[in-house]
DNA sequence: TAATACTTGACTGTTTTAATAGGAATTAAC
DNA sequence: GTTAATTCCTATTAAAACAGTCAAGTATTA
């Protein structure tokens, strides 16, 4: 049921180019320290959101990548998806990334019709957050003093 | 963010063994063709759901497994976690199964922050399910016309 | 034109996944 | 008390996914 680092890196990713959205472009080396990712790998990240539409490059001297919506528009979901793969937590269950599952009978299978109700309130948990969400609480949180932060150890 | 065949076997084993609850106990064998599952890596789920205390096993001729508890008291999420691990979708929100990540500060992270709450949607949609209501709502769907039922292709 | 930064694609080591295999122990029934 | 059905336990394995690294090259611009 886990997000790979793959996924996570990028949401890391986009959230300090949602911070900066409007101004210079980042560059990998910048993004790299500030989020304590490996540049190589972020590399790679990096172009694949790029694939995606996410962001968008300047090369060159002083180049770096910058958002190419705005922040509002692109949803953790869309991220995900195109990273991870399916939101859903068992493939027959998935709208965009659906496969048939080797149960005997799938239209009237009890574990797909949780698994439904399981795939409903992660997409919409994900769908309706945005870069934009994403970083006005971190800055909200930035603000915040650390006690009043709820820490699950 | 998917659950793995190892998952989705064991539930599916678990609801023909909810569906026989009360009764005798069901071979590897029955419920291997039944569900459509290798026999062989069947033995070994069972054996993980007996060490989770979710069945229990009578060994010899006409031997088999059967629910150690009654069907109501068992949670998808108990199952999924044992043979899983995390409901949570980063390991640094998981309750049970945390582990550090490597982001900056993680009492102000607002990615953590986010994944909270779609971990909070995981665990209400699975901990509130149990094996009872997998096998209610398998009667109901065998009952139901199958033009009723939504096909998701 | 040198330095910086992105691009592409291959490469590697590790871990997880999804089985498969062999044999030991147990038990019911004949 | 032998046999056949069945669970139990421990390995092994093949393939895929994961996490990251590397090298060589292309484009941009100060």
């Amino acid at each position: 049921m886990k997000l790979s680092v793959h996924g996570e890196y990028a949401l890391r990713a986009l959230l300090v180019l949602g911070l900066h959205y409007g101004e210079t472009v980042i560059s990998i080396q910048t993004i790299s320290q500030e989020q304590n990712i490996p540049k190589r790998f972020l590399e790679q990240i990096l172009n694949d959101l790029k694939s995606s539409g996410a962001v968008e490059s300047k090369r060159g001297v002083s180049g770096g990548y910058r958002l190419a919506r705005p922040p509002q528009e692109i949803t953790l979901a869309s991220v995900v998806r195109h990273i991870e793969g399916a939101l859903a937590p068992i493939s027959c269950v998935s709208e965009r990334f659906y496969e048939k599952c080797s149960c005997p009978d799938e239209a009237r299978c009890a574990i797909r019709n949780v698994m439904k109700e399981v795939r409903e309130k992660i997409v919409d948990a994900m769908e309706n957050v945005t870069i934009a969400d994403l970083c006005s609480r971190a800055k909200k949180l930035a603000t915040e003093p650390v006690h009043a932060l709820d820490y699950v150890i």
